[in-house]
This record gives C-alpha cells, sequence and structure tokens, in this order.
RNA sequence: GGCGCUUUCAUCUAACGGUUAGGAUACAUGCCUCUCACGCAUGGUAUACGGGUUCGAUUCCCGUAGGCGCUACCA
C-alpha cells in the first residue's frame, strides 16, 4: 500500500435526482475521507450528453449541503485538478485515447450499431473480442490505406480497446478480497464513442482518477463486473504502480420482492427514495424527499452508514463525529441490503426525541405558519416538549398538536361515547367553578386544588379527567391534564370548558 | 445463456473454528398511567441444502439451490 494521500471522490451523472444508494456511496467516501484526513472530489460524468438533465447538478449539490457532506474539491468547490466535469475534459481523453492507439492497445472500429445489431441476432452469445474482431470491419482487419479513406469519407467509428485473451486478472477489493476473472471473457470495450466525440465512462473514468490522484474507488457493486476491464486499462497506460484501491459496495434492494430499490418501490411503498424533492423537468413527475417527508439529515445519514455496514458495536445511534471515528471499510457486509424503511422511521423519531425543543421547534413552527398559525416560539417550544416523544416527524405533530393553539370545534364521537358521562355536565361545571376561582394557575396548584376536589367529592379521578381532556382537546389524547391547562391558562381553559358542557349536555 | 458477487430471525445485522447464536427494527404481551404516546420489562422466529477438512464448522474448502449485478457507441 502506498503512503499517498487519500483522495476520493464521488462522480455522479446528472441523469436525474440523486438515488438514495448514491447518497450512501457518497457518505462512505465522505466518512473515509474524513478519516483518514483526506480529500473528497466532486466530479461530474456527463459524458452521455443523451441522457443529461438540466438541473441534476444543481439539485445532487443542493442536497448535499442539506445533508452535511462536504466536498473538498471539485464541480462548484475548485481545486487544482480541474476541470472537473468531464463534457469540459475532451482533449484530455482524446490525447490519452490517442496514445492507446499509437501503442497499438486500441484500435478503430468502423461497424455500425446496425451491423452489430445483426451480429448479435445471428451469433448466439456475440462478443465484440479477440476471437470475432478478425471478422469485423476495424484497423486491424482493414488496411492502412481503407481505414484512412473511410476517415476521408467522413465515416463513423469508434475506439476499442484490445483485451489480450487467456489472462487472469486480480483485483483487489477492499470489501471482497481477490476477485479474478479470465479476460477471454471480457469483450473489446468502446473507449471512444462517434456519435458526440466523448470518451465513455471506462476511459474518462480511469483518466481522470489517475490525473486526479484518486486513491480508492469507493463505488457500488454494479461496477465490479467491469473493475477487471479497469485494470487492464490503468496496466495499458503504465498506471499500475498508482492504481487506486477498490471498494465496492453492496447494493440497497427492494424492501420486498426482487431487484435493486428503484424510484417506483417509493411511490408504491410510501417513502421517498430521493433526499430532496424531485421535479422531472422532462415528465414532469413530482417525487418526494426525505426533506420534505420530515426527516432530519443526521436520521437519514445515521439510518444509511448502518445499512452495509456496522462498527461491531451495540451502539445504532451514531453521530456524524462517530461514524467519521468508527467507519471501517473492511467492515462492509458483501450481500446487498434490502431497504428497511421502516427502521429509517424509527431513527428518525430517535433524533426527533433527542433533539433539543430549541431546535425542533422552528421546523414545526413553520408548519404552523402555513396553517395561519402564529405563536410565539416559545410557545411552540413548550408544545413540542410536551408532545415529540409520540411522533416519527414533525409534521406529524401538526394534527396531535392543533388543540393547543385552536380550540376545539366538535368532539370525537367514539371518545364522547366513552368518557361523558350523564354526570360530566355538572361534575365539569363544577370543575370550571373551581378553576375559575384559583388565583394561581400553575401546574401544581390546579393539580393539588382539583385533587383535593375529587377526593373531598370521593370521585373518580379518571372519570375527571377524561371528561376534562374531552372538553379542551375534544378527543382522548394528549400529555397530563394540568400540563394542557396551565399552558392555555385560566381564562381560555374555563372557556373551553363551559362551551364543551354547552355542547356536549 | 455467459461471467462475477453473494447467502445468519420477517428486516438490518453481530459472533480471532469452541457462545444457551447476541443486538436493533417490526410484531405480541405486561408494567407505568387521568387519555394517547414515550419509556421499561418479557416473548417468539435464523446459521439455505449436501458433501468434505477438523477433536470441534455459522465461521475454511467443494458442489447444489436461491438472490443480486454485469453482459450498450448508459453510467
Amino acid at each position: 500500500m502506498s503512503e499517498r494521500k487519500v483522495r476520493v471522490r464521488f462522480a455522479p451523472s446528472p441523469t436525474g435526482a440523486l438515488h438514495i444508494g448514491g447518497v450512501r456511496t457518497a457518505l462512505y467516501n465522505y466518512l473515509f475521507a474524513r478519516q483518514h484526513g483526506g480529500d473528497l472530489i466532486f466530479r461530474i460524468e456527463d459524458t452521455d450528453s443523451t441522457r443529461f438533465v438540466p438541473g441534476a447538478e444543481e439539485y445532487i449539490l443542493e442536497s448535499f449541503a442539506w445533508l452535511g457532506i462536504q466536498f473538498d474539491e471539485g464541480v462548484s468547490f475548485g481545486g487544482h485538478y480541474g476541470p472537473y466535469r468531464q463534457s469540459e475534459r475532451r482533449d484530455i481523453y482524446k490525447t490519452h485515447v490517442a496514445r492507446l492507439l499509437a501503442e497499438e492497445k486500441a484500435y478503430l472500429a468502423f461497424d455500425t450499431p446496425a451491423e452489430l445489431e445483426e451480429q448479435r441476432k445471428a451469433v448466439p452469445n456475440f462478443q465484440y473480442d479477440a476471437t470475432t474482431r478478425g471478422m469485423m470491419c476495424n484497423s486491424l482487419t482493414l488496411s492502412k490505406e481503407e481505414v484512412d479513406q473511410r476517415i476521408a469519407d467522413g465515416a463513423q467509428y469508434v475506439v476499442r480497446f484490445k483485451v489480450i485473451p487467456h489472462e487472469e486478472i486480480h483485483v483487489q477489493d477492499l470489501i471482497r478480497g481477490d476477485v479474478k476473472i479470465n479476460s477471454s471473457v471480457l469483450d473489446d470495450k468502446v473507449l471512444y464513442k462517434s456519435a458526440d466525440g466523448l470518451p465513455t465512462y471506462h476511459l474518462a473514468n480511469i483518466v481522470d482518477d489517475h490525473l486526479m490522484e484518486i486513491s480508492h474507488v469507493i463505488r457500488g457493486e454494479e461496477w465490479l463486473p467491469s473493475a477487471p476491464l479497469h485494470v487492464l486499462l490503468y496496466r495499458a497506460f503504465g498506471w499500475e504502480d498508482t492504481m487506486p484501491s477498490f471498494a465496492h459496495l453492496p447494493l440497497l434492494l427492494k424492501p420486498d420482492g426482487k431487484g435493486k430499490l428503484s424510484k417506483r418501490d417509493g411511490d408504491r411503498l410510501g417513502f421517498p427514495v430521493f433526499p430532496l424533492e424531485w421535479h422531472d423537468p422532462k415528465t414532469g413527475e413530482v417525487s418526494s424527499g426525505y426533506r420534505e417527508s420530515g426527516y432530519l439529515p443526521e436520521a437519514v445519514l445515521n439510518f444509511l452508514a448502518l445499512l452495509g455496514w456496522n462498527p461491531g458495536t451495540e451502539q445504532e445511534i451514531l453521530s456524524m463525529e462517530d461514524l467519521i471515528r468508527l467507519f471501517d471499510l473492511t467492515k462492509c457486509s458483501k450481500a446487498g441490503a434490502k431497504f428497511d424503511y421502516l427502521k429509517g422511521t424509527w431513527f428518525n423519531h430517535e433524533y426527533v426525541l433527542n433533539k433539543s425543543n430549541e431546535a425542533i421547534a422552528p421546523l414545526f413552527d413553520a408548519l404552523l405558519q402555513e396553517q395561519g398559525i402564529h405563536e410565539p416560539i416559545e410557545r411552540v417550544e413548550a408544545v413540542v416538549g410536551m408532545m415529540k416523544s409520540r411522533v416519527n416527524f414533525v409534521k406529524e405533530l401538526l394534527p396531535l398538536c392543533k388543540f393547543f393553539f385552536v380550540a376545539p370545534e366538535t368532539y370525537d364521537e367514539k371518545t364522547t361515547k366513552k368518557r361523558w358521562k350523564e354526570t360530566s355536565a355538572e361534575q365539569m361545571t363544577q370543575l370550571a367553578d373551581l378553576l375559575e376561582g384559583l388565583d394561581d394557575f400553575s401546574i401544581a396548584h390546579q393539580e393539588a386544588s382539583v385533587m383535593k376536589w375529587i377526593e373531598e367529592k370521593g370521585l373518580h379521578t379518571g372519570t375527571i379527567m377524561n371528561a376534562f381532556r374531552l372538553t379542551l382537546v375534544g378527543d382522548g389524547i394528549g400529555p397530563h391534564m394540568f400540563d394542557i391547562s396551565a399552558f392555555l391558562g385560566q381564562e381560555e381553559t374555563i372557556r373551553r370548558l363551559r362551551c364543551a358542557i354547552e355542547k356536549l349536555g
């Protein structure tokens, strides 16, 4: 292992919203970089011009800003290894592919997509490789004159990598160990496309990682099959001694059924698969996001970190600092993880619970304002303090807490049936009179006075309290009664009591 | 089809070859209690299958089966 500085990258394609699996990959890269005092680079891999989606790059950047994953270098962050957008690096790729061509490690291929399609149909398991390239139309089978003529005629061509067969290629993977594959099963991958004058992922990726001095490539398992090709490319360029280490992460799978997690699963099962709400500019479709659904970024990160990795201890609630300290690539699991979104809501619950009321209140206040409810922030904080333990998400506070700010207009039918007896009107009238006469409306004083009254009259505490609750809340939910009445204040409490007595009879 | 990766409760996962196979989520029950929750306690369910190696295998090897990925001039 080399002593060089740790430099890792997250390199998405701007083809749409950032998938939650991509977020996890970025997180692992971030944790690894921070732990080793290294750099995290943000590179945009936009070599497929046909799939470019406007706004995607900005969306990805905003997602990481919300999550609190910071990059050291890259698109929008600057740095000395730029440009960091592959579409702006055409010349670099061009000179590199020319080198491969000059050294006869790659060749020109003139076969049209239609011709290739024909071959695939005619020949079972057709692959463009050492066994078939001699039968195809390329600079290996054509004379130099023919090749020059075709180029002069403006023929379209691609550059293909000349894979040497019968070679055992080893990929050292930090998670999976030594992965071997015979080069004969590899095809002569297209390195340079004819259509847009841009390289394919494979070429651009290797050139950039080398030039940007990337030390570790941490990416999804879907890249494992092409890793041997990448090794061959490093070798072809003579960069094998500085080739980065590889770590292929297990994939995030559908919670039910089969296959990898997709946008559809989120729609179907009712959970977000994107960090932020995404408006697809092409289809106009709107997909929900973790942010808009009320998740706290820390909870999302904690949840994702533990999907495919764990510190080996029984601690599950881990801060970013904890994660940075404990993260270990070699302890990542190898098999794909079904996306357990229910556990994600539990993580959010834990973070809502453990965050201070002062931190949660502004989030809730924003929702209240949308409802036209404007309250001093101290009162919102008080309500949050009383109620946050019963929700997974801040927005769930809304229906649960409305009664704190708005008097009930109706009374829940079931609760009324159960809690409002024939004697209730009389008892509540007495209670209202009692509370009205108090000089001190503190929780303690109310409780002392009311409990004394209950005892003297030989009443049942539950009966009184449940009826009382119905009058203030309109339902059978909420915190301790005197917490509610103290919050509402004497005047409002009496008013609600009398109102309910009148309505319920 | 070919190639590769992979396999412990329903789910996420732990266990230098020796453990009553542990934790968490979800679920169920109980406790607490003026309600709803929180919380606490308790409970059930797992080493895919078949061969080896070994005194001893969840752990190492081989096979089978299942799962996943790749197999584009997409990344």
